[in-house]
DNA sequence: GCGATCACGTA
DNA sequence: CGTACGTGATCGCA
């Protein structure tokens, strides 16, 4: 074919994009830093069937610049009916003109104009030219384009299906010409475009009379003839309808940046295509069929071939041997659990993809040992989730060494609030490829490709230790993984397979106990209730109960009917006395004594410690969390609780339990970010907190502040940490809300640091799309642009709390990482067992009380110089109750 | 067997 | 209508 015509395509961007906008749910095209891309990705795909089944020569793309056009100037109501476009629309139009531009494709735009006019002058000035032209739009009024050469393409649902306008299509669809379209879209009016229609005529009307005059200039010219009330309605608006006419016609003679013939399909640039596609984290399956359709067979220099992995075959000690000093990628099976764990097999990968993999059960002597050697040694290893590779190892007598990366963790700083990070997600979501392991990177071992998957895994973390710490560093988080995140991941993994002790038969006679009071309690409560088998833990059964049976006043509405909470209850015990009340308080008091003993019971070792994991990767603020069992939730405030705590006990050969805490770390917090001199003045002058905002707030001297003043500035100190509200402060303290209103604007008229610091952190963070901590540990948090006011409220909220929280994370993880090392440079045996969120639970060695006390005092009040001084206040003691001070 | 819901312990 | 967690019980669904 010699002279192939040419197809000139040209797009309305804004109505298309707007169209995929709302056919793709935003929420499954959402990329994990919050940018949504439903309106890309539903555009590119109906952009990639079109090229494919149109093949044009030519392409533009028109879009609209803002809302003020030469239309809204003759006609301020002109769209005016139209909501406000969505910003989760609108930044989506940048990326997808970038797209464009690397697919080749012209995009064109020109102020006071829309997308519309632009396509009009093109189709026009391409006729002559001899082009074919192609309008794709979900605009009707570009019907009047239609010609022997000139076909609109119209989206029929969502953007999927697609019908084909010819002249004969007009005629068929609305029995008019396309250009006695405008003339009849004038009579109509448009409720889409906010234009007014003539009472009493619709389409038909409209339509009719087009038909009979031939177009609207000879039916004004004989309105006088229409007989009726319709007739009289068309006469008294002949200018609005002479306006909406001027309104529908299209502008054709726009001077604009390309002609026809410059909208020839330009060279893909497959490189940014690619980096694009991989920042939008969407799979291969639309960039392959983009690629395939604008005919570019799929490059592979843009994305590089994986160096094919080489499976050496020699002995695990000669090929050690051969790799001194490099630093490799190792993937561990086994069992990662504390101080029972079991490593089954490995994979270790070097930097030119030769790898080496078996199980440790096959190894003969000599590479065994080997192995272990080189896993103890300082050679710097890759490895995903150290920390359970760390237990699995010790099952073998291996103390893992040498962690120079772990791309959990750097995974999870990278976008922390993720649900997982197990290698198979984490490899997806940074390399855009699917690793074809199963979940946990395990296969069972009667699997035969066992050695393969071992491998692929070493290698993927290979992938990603080459990946990851290079995002980190772009967003100045390079010095937290590496300084403080990987080497806390050993200290965590030690204190883990220490464990702290616990005299077991404490916990069984105190199990013994809450067992007969859960009974008595039952007992007594089904009695009144009147029912033998009623389930007291069961809030479904309570409710029947309590709002039928008995008849006692509704609580507040809960998703499934009326609470039964504790709070809810007691004070429905304050206002209607009843003795079954009492019994379900007691009760559920019992109940959840029962349980946490049961369980700590249950976790208790051989060794008689119990062993709990800490989590590293899965706060979204920076905390640690505490796992099987949580150790950070053992009771502490009730009497019951103590009795807990005072089964932790300190180990053999070990002389006590020293707790040291915090004082007061998130206000501290608080008063440096906020820089509020008020804050920072009673901090430094050493003044209690509470009386000193108490006194301001209030307005009364210092010695003024009743306990009842400083149990609500106490309140409300901390509920400005998490955003209270003054609705929730009200309700907190049981005052009244102009009380509460009263209270808070008393706090921030004489802390207005605060105030001015709670205001910028929200802006800030919707501005930028996260929080920052003083280490620059961030937190992504979209939700802060939610059209949704309760989701966009609660984002606000972890916002205020996000930097407050996690520089509070920080600074004990700082404290940890000097503290071990200053015991282990010190040569001291005491250890650090938990770390419960301000606090840390060390066993001190005999003798050594005196020294590492001081020494931890020290190494937690100097972690890091704030504005306000750190307070730590410690206490020891034989068991984790006595050592609270 | 699994997920949602409720409840409740901690900082 | 106050942040961040983990666990256990029940219940409705598959």
């Amino acid at each position: 074919m010699t002279d192939e015509k040419n197809r000139l395509m040209l797009i309305d961007g804004h109505s298309m994009a707007f169209r995929a906008f709302y056919a793709l749910p935003t929420e499954k095209f959402t990329t994990s830093t919050g940018q949504a891309t439903n309106a890309i990705y539903g555009f590119l795909s109906m952009l990639a069937t079109l090229l494919h089944d149109e093949q044009p020569t030519h392409v533009a793309v028109a879009f609209d610049v803002g809302r003020t056009t030469f239309r809204t100037e003759m006609f301020p109501d002109y769209k005016a009916q139209r909501d406000e476009t969505p910003p989760e629309f609108i930044s989506q139009i940048p990326i997808l003109k970038n797209l464009l531009t690397a697919l080749g494709i012209t995009t064109i735009e020109k102020p006071n104009y829309e997308a519309d006019d632009i396509i009009a002058t093109l189709a026009t000035t391409a006729q002559p030219l001899g082009f074919e032209t192609l309008i794709v739009t979900g605009d009707r009024d570009s019907l009047q384009l239609v010609n022997n050469t000139t076909t609109v393409l119209y989206p029929m649902k969502g953007v999927s299906v697609i019908h084909r306008f010819t002249p004969q299509a007009v005629q068929d669809k609305y029995g008019l010409t396309p250009e006695q379209y405008p003339d009849f879209a004038a009579l109509r009016g448009d409720p889409s475009d906010n234009l007014p229609s003539i009472p009493k005529v619709g389409e038909k009307t409209a339509t009719k009379w087009i038909v009979q005059h031939g177009n609207l200039t000879n039916l004004l010219n004989n309105a006088d003839t229409i007989k009726g009330v319709v007739g009289t309605n068309l006469r008294e608006r002949i200018d609005q309808v002479k306006l909406n006419r001027q309104l529908t016609e299209m502008v054709k003679n726009l001077d604009l940046t390309h002609t026809p013939p410059e909208l020839k399909l330009q060279p893909v640039n497959t490189k940014t295509l690619t980096e694009d596609f991989n920042n939008l984290e969407f799979g291969t399956t639309l960039r392959t069929k983009i690629l395939k359709a604008r005919g570019v067979t799929v490059d592979t220099t843009a994305t590089p071939p994986q160096t094919p992995t080489t499976v050496d075959t020699i002995g695990v000690a000669k090929w050690l041997k051969q790799h001194p000093t490099e630093a490799m990628a190792v993937h561990i099976t086994g069992r990662g659990t504390p101080a029972t764990g079991d490593a089954e097999s490995f994979a270790i990968i070097d930097q030119n993809h030769h790898a080496i993999a078996g199980n440790f059960a096959d190894l003969n002597p000599k590479d065994d040992k080997a192995l272990a050697d080189y896993l103890q040694s300082t050679q710097p290893k890759f490895l995903h989730d150290a920390k359970t590779t760390y237990h699995m190892l010790a099952g073998r007598g291996i103390t893992l060494g040498g962690i120079a990366h772990d791309t959990a963790l750097a995974a999870y700083l990278l976008n922390p609030g993720q649900r997982t990070y197990d290698l198979k997600t984490t490899y997806q979501r940074h390399l855009h490829r699917t690793l074809e392991i199963t979940e946990t990177g395990q296969l069972s071992l009667l699997d035969i490709t066992n050695t393969n998957t071992l491998i692929t895994a070493a290698a993927a973390i290979l992938e990603l230790a080459a990946t990851l710490p290079t995002k980190l560093a772009t967003i100045n988080e390079l010095e937290l993984y590496l300084d403080l995140e990987l080497p806390l991941t050993t200290i965590l993994a030690e204190m883990e397979a220490t464990g702290i002790a616990v005299d077991i038969p404490t916990l069984e006679e105190q199990l013994d106990t809450f067992t007969n009071l859960v009974t008595q309690e039952e007992t007594a409560a089904r009695t009144i209730a009147g029912d033998p088998n009623l389930l007291l833990t069961s809030p479904k059964q309570l409710q029947v109960v309590l709002f039928e049976t008995l008849g006692l006043p509704k609580t507040k509405k809960i998703k499934t009917g009326y609470s039964t909470a504790a709070k809810e209850i007691e004070t429905l015990a304050a206002n209607h006395p009843h003795e079954f009340l009492n019994h379900l308080l007691a009760h559920r008091e019992y109940q959840k004594m029962k349980t946490t003993l049961e369980g700590l019971i249950k976790a208790v070792g051989d060794d008689g410690r119990i062993h709990t994991t800490f989590q590293q990767t899965m706060t979204s603020t920076g905390r640690l969390s505490s796992t099987d069992p949580n150790l950070q939730n053992i009771p502490i405030r009730t009497p019951a609780g103590k009795k807990i705590r005072s089964a932790f006990t300190v180990g053999t050969n070990y002389e006590t339990l020293l707790t040291a805490d915090y004082s007061q770390i998130e206000m501290r917090v608080m008063a440096h970010l906020s820089n509020d001199p008020g804050l920072i003045t009673a901090y430094n002058n050493g003044e209690d907190l509470h009386n000193y905002v108490g006194a301001k707030v209030f307005d009364v001297p210092p010695s003024g502040v009743t306990p009842e003043l400083r149990r609500k500035v106490k309140a409300l100190s901390y509920g400005l940490v998490y955003g209270l509200s003054a609705f929730g402060l009200s309700q907190q303290l049981n005052i009244p809300a102009g009380e509460a209103k009263q209270i808070m604007e008393n706090y921030f008229h004489r802390f207005g640091g605060v105030k001015h610091y709670l205001d910028t952190v929200v802006t800030q963070a919707r501005k930028d799309g996260y929080t920052a901590t003083l280490f620059d540990r961030r937190r992504y948090l979209p939700e802060l642009t939610s059209t949704n006011r309760a989701t966009r409220e609660n984002a606000e909220r972890a916002a205020l709390n996000a930097p407050i929280q996690g520089t509070a994370a920080d600074i004990i993880k700082i404290a940890m990482l000097r503290i071990h090392h200053e015991l282990k440079k010190t040569n001291a045996k005491s250890r650090v067992l938990l770390q419960v969120h301000d606090e840390l639970v060390v066993e001190i060695a005999p003798g050594e009380l005196t020294t590492v006390k001081k020494l931890i005092e020290h190494e937690m009040d100097n972690a890091i110089t704030l504005k306000v001084p750190l307070e730590v206040s410690t206490g020891h003691g034989p068991n984790w109750d006595a050592a609270a001070h």
